[in-house]
DNA sequence: AATTCATATACGTTAAAACATATATGTCAA
DNA sequence: TTGACATATATGTTTTAACGTATATGAATT
């Protein structure tokens, strides 16, 4: 299996060389985050985000845990030191980048505000914001956004 | 220019996402080599050599100078220190692994053999080969490799 | 059990990468 | 200045990735 490490290798970098895999990767630099979250955050198709997390998903570097109807995806550490190196250096990079602020400010403000888009009603908080989430309305209210 | 950063990190994940260009990238982790030792260590054709050249050449992750006929190409750091950094960390990763390490021993047989395979005689030799050269042939000896 | 909701996967299409082969460029030697 | 050589690029083709749309799965709610 001389040429796998190379295949290994290979898959692992073209999983962080993809636009929409950086920003998944961004907003899931502190903890794990719900599906639903992405889709509201980088305003693309829940296709898309599905399979973007898939592809990085199969290359180990996020897991996926159920909770109910959501599904939470957080980043994993890859067991080989050299991939884990890389894996951090690159969420160094993407948290020092203006843009990447913006979608992390948008990831927060998107569970922490008061108006909760219907798309999310009680979509579980990541950790980080739970805590901030003081403006969450009770669940009576929240129901008026249904349709 | 917002979405820029992300198409440079894409781009230069996308650099990093190819066998051939990381066998490419280790072959040239201590210095400058030239283009017809790559084509003779990888055994691949000189095109797809060149091409994976210019594609790390734009990415800006080698440079290239010619001597002469030859061209030489280096690993040129990136100015952004998180794309140094990663770079950095790749290089290391890649000289942990024992078939790249396979891979620079045929280059260092290659630039130090006695029988110097036709295809290069003459080419610059690394400078980190250069002075165990010892076993070159003068000049006159080569030539009778020729055709 | 049926419906709804969150997410995943399948399918067909479009875009991009990689490659082999052929050819062009640029340098040196004769 | 012609020929030989090292390397780069162009062209046509095949492979692979990305994407939109449609549909399937699996959990909760009624």
């Amino acid at each position: 299996m001389s040429e796998n490490i190379l295949s290994q290798m290979e898959t692992f970098f073209l999983a962080l060389a993809d636009k929409t895999r950086l920003r998944l990767l961004n907003l899931m630099r502190e903890d794990e985050v719900c599906v639903c979250y992405f889709t509201e955050v980088l305003v693309e198709s829940q296709p898309k985000i599905s399979r973007h997390l898939a592809y990085l998903r199969n290359a180990g570097i996020v897991s996926a845990r159920r909770e109910g109807k959501w599904m939470n995806y957080k980043i994993e550490m890859p067991e080989n030191p050299f991939a884990a190196r890389v894996l951090t250096d690159t969420l160094e990079w993407l948290k020092a980048q203006n843009n990447m602020r913006e979608d992390y400010d948008k990831l927060a403000q998107v569970c922490c505000s008061v108006e909760v888009p219907v798309t999310i009603i009680r979509a579980p908080t990541p950790k980080t914001f739970a805590e901030a989430n003081i403006n969450i309305q009770p669940k009576e209210e929240l129901e008026t956004f249904l349709l």
